[in-house]
DNA sequence: TTGCTCCTCACGTCACGTGAGGTGGC
DNA sequence: TTGCTCCTCACGTCACGTGAGGTGGC
């Protein structure tokens, strides 16, 4: 009696660890056919089936796709295999490099939310800020009062065609204080928070002011710290980084974004 | 005109880098409606909306389902979003786990088909070898003369219940040399090639022998390496590992596997 | 009759891509 | 008439999961 060798689905299942539906698209995709089917049509597997599956398994777990399961099922070597498997090693590095990435950008995100969840809204803030890694956009360019939101898309573009990745937050940098003040929704560069920048936002000492408003909207915060750096004798030296600590991710009213402006001032 | 604000489906998508098929779907969806259907029944968009796309492009980069974003784009704040981007790097997290197992089981199985495919096979050959961490399974049962397949399924099943991941390869562990050469298939243990095993398959100095055939078939292994040892006066102090450098990953006729016996000797 | 195991459709999932066939204004 | 942009179905993808309705032997 061979047939006290052979396995019904649902021992072949339990043995296995797949699950009968998943046994049926084999079947059905030509994967992984049953050895016999039964006069009543049922599903009958050999032990020696037990290790074609185990094979399907591992590959599986290394994320191949079923065709290509499939494709060496029918036709394995060692040498084929090897180059299956350093392909999958280049797909899972790729993969790795998306979900680091993502991480970052969570961090970065998740750190502004917060910083802008305990602040007071209100005060100018003097403080030691670390080195912050940033990509440093080209000069704007606001000719005809050009709206903002055309100049920060050609920046968009701009980062797009360098590929960077545009998940990461956006602000504005202005050259001087005086720029600042004179230009407060016209930054001379935008920068991406992207970590892998080369550029730094200098460590140092700053001064911090905070407003709400849609971006380019800074109100008296321009003011604000100058009228601070004045009444506590502060050497303005910029420049002077906008950021938004609330944005369009956090925030569904364009006029409640939080943003933050910080001043390098000297010591 | 208001209109002349408004972006045509191609501008909206060259801008925001989404598809329109994309475009299209998230407005079937509800996840993003243009703002306008024009009288041809076109879709317009705002440039507001690219600030919309954009928190729905930095969600989904980090592999947030599009349900989930439709909720938090209608109702978002700090604080939803902070708990939205700590749920994702947890799955990120677990994501990252599972690629790191990958990357191990392909190591280990590239190393050993690679090592197969350089051999003497008919050579015993002493060599010293690094420690090397596995997971030892429970004494076998082989009482009545069980088949080998039944013992091994049992170890699956084991080593299952123990969460541990079957997509290592599999060898057998013999307690001596004595009990290698009387039961050349019978192993006294099975072994996981999981690097994270507590059990160490210890350093020091082996002798290797090769042969071709299905799993606890070994041939004249056993008296070869004891061949070997003699006339060499090498003295065998056990145990004896046993891996299939070719196995059902690699090689589709089971005669072909390739095992590798290795045992202890004294120095 | 009840339970158990299996069967075959058929439809749902998720985030789109890819035609097919048609429209409307320059 | 040709080109361009857009439209709406409708079907495909990938690896299954989930019923619905039925069978066959104890």
């Amino acid at each position: 009696m061979l047939d006290s060798d052979l396995l019904s689905m649902k021992e072949f299942a339990k043995y296995t660890g797949f699950s009968q539906t998943n046994l049926r698209y084999y079947d059905e995709i030509g994967l992984l056919k049953p050895v016999k089917r039964g006069e009543n049509n049922y599903r009958y597997y050999s032990a020696q089936q037990i290790v074609t599956i185990n094979m399907i398994n591992v590959l599986r777990s290394l994320g191949t796709p079923l065709n290509e399961i499939a494709e060496l099922e029918s036709n394995r070597t060692p040498e084929l295999i090897l180059d299956q498997l350093k392909r999958q090693e280049r797909k899972l590095t790729a993969e790795l490099r998306r979900i680091y990435e993502a991480q970052s950008v969570i961090h970065i995100y998740s750190d502004m939310i917060e910083a802008g969840l305990h602040i007071n809204e209100d005060k100018v803030i003097e403080y030691e800020a670390e080195d912050m890694p940033i990509v440093l956009g080209p000069k704007t360019d606001f000719e005809d009062n050009k709206p903002f939101y055309e100049a920060f898309l050609e920046f968009c573009e701009r980062m797009k065609q360098l590929g960077l990745n545009l998940s990461y937050p956006v602000g504005g940098y202005y050259d001087s204080m005086d720029y600042f003040l004179e230009h407060p929704s016209q930054p001379s560069r935008f920068f991406l928070g992207d970590p892998k920048g080369g550029f730094h936002k200098m460590a140092g000492r700053y001064l911090r002011a905070y407003t709400r408003g849609y971006y380019g909207v800074l109100n008296d915060v321009p003011t604000r710290i100058a009228d601070y750096a004045k009444e506590h004798s502060l050497d303005i030296v910029g420049p002077v980084y906008v950021i938004y600590l609330h944005d369009e991710l956090s925030v569904k009213d364009p006029d409640q974004y939080l943003s933050r402006a910080s001043v390098l001032i000297k010591k």
